[in-house]
DNA sequence: GCCTTATAGAAAAACATTTTCTATAAGCGT
DNA sequence: ACGCTTATAGAAAATGTTTTTCTATAAGGC
């Protein structure tokens, strides 16, 4: 999903695209990968300008408004993965944080109706990619 | 999985079950449902006597140690829910917070070797459960 | 351009979790 | 059963994270 789109989603909510969001968003959804607030502000700090930690803070509200976020509690700490698109599950390098998408889904397949009324799922991989499997973990 | 094996996990790793952890267990392996560290120190007041928020969350930090909880974050909170026992999934009630265990995994027939090492993953259900699926939502 | 109002960001407040400190009791050896 | 060692309880303080408040600003519609 690109920029443009984003922005579409967001004014069909009354939200605005501000140059701040525009800065976070970039580097959000050209990572790859998932962050804290706190680690989202430094490289957006990094790579464009300083903005607000509360509007890094406000903007995951938003895009958790609009589905655009999966939300992941790894040690304690809440790290956030732009997502969009049709239904998928990921994988998480634990050592570098890139996220990467897996389509095919086979849960469809099988039947929960005596567990109970499913409304989502999620399924979540986590392992080491192949630029972390090197004897020096390289990112 | 009963009090016991819990006390010699315990007792293997040098910790020790007290009067309050074992109020704290009883409470949280019985009840099958997940808890934040503050609901569940408020459901053991209720049911034994006040101990310690502190104690709560270091018997949190313990059995996580034991690999004897897993947790869940929800509407930004976190979540535990005891388990033991082999490899398994969840379904989460949305309402009621009731967790059942999902045995059968179809992960493992799967290869992901071109996306990465896995080490580990999670499967997660959620939605109503038979309890709480009625016009009144009962628990 | 003008107007309305959502948003930025600093500061304060609220909240969740961890640490510190001293008294206590769990578990072990005798 | 008794005594010893040390992990733990719990209150209080500290820490760290997230939210709220407030005023100036700028996004977006007309
Ligand atoms: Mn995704
Ligand atoms: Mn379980
Ligand atoms: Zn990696
Ligand atoms: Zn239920």
């Amino acid at each position: 999903m690109d920029l443009e789109t984003v922005k579409s989603k967001l004014h069909a909510m009354n939200f605005r695209l501000t140059q701040e969001r525009e800065w976070v968003l970039r580097v959000f959804m050209e990572s790859g990968e998932m962050f804290t607030a706190m680690q989202l502000y430094d490289r957006v700090k990094e790579q464009y300008n300083k903005v607000g930690l509360t509007t890094v803070y406000r903007l995951f509200e938003v895009l958790t408004k609009l589905r655009l976020v999966t939300p992941f509690l790894i040690d304690g700490e809440i790290y956030y993965t732009f997502c969009s698109g049709g239904h998928h599950h990921h994988f998480v390098c634990l050592d570098c944080h890139r996220v990467k998408n897996i389509y095919g889904c086979e849960m469809d397949t099988r039947d929960f109706s005596e567990i109970g009324k499913i409304e989502y799922h999620r399924m979540d991989l986590f392992g080491h990619c192949e630029n972390c499997q090197g004897s020096v973990p390289s990112c």
